[in-house]
DNA sequence: AAGTTGACTTAAA
DNA sequence: ATTTAAGCCAACT
């Protein structure tokens, strides 16, 4: 089975757009969303490969440790205006703000 | 073609 | 609490 990039970028484009305002989500939450929660890492290089130029709020996208990306300095100050808090240390409060799913599947 | 890198994650020290 | 290590797999060199 080929590795559908294509569907691969949608499906995360698609979960991205669904974050809540104030929430935020994990990469591996989205690559577990799309059913290969080992593929974390193409969740993050997809987004890195989209710019802001689409309505992908990829800002409230953080990795496990509530940090935000390598790059990219005012995703901090943009979350703030989401309304998610920050830890004096620069990380958000993934553990209150972290999108958690009304419905899970099972 | 083969090796290295990375907007990651989890676990261990 | 933080840092280090290993696992992971597509993309890049």
């Amino acid at each position: 089975m080929k590795f559908d990039a294509e569907e691969f970028k949608k499906e995360v484009y698609n979960i991205v757009a669904s974050i809540p305002k104030g929430k935020v989500v994990t990469y591996g939450q989205i690559a577990w969303l799309i059913g290969k929660p080992q593929h974390s890492r193409m969740v993050g290089h997809t987004l890195h490969d989209v710019p802001q130029s689409l309505n992908i709020p990829c800002h409230r996208v953080v990795n496990s440790q509530g940090k935000t990306a390598p790059c990219w300095i005012e995703q901090r100050k943009i979350l703030e205006s989401e309304g998610v808090t920050f830890k004096p240390n620069g990380c958000v409060y993934i553990k209150i703000h972290q999108w958690q799913f009304q419905n899970e599947i099972n």
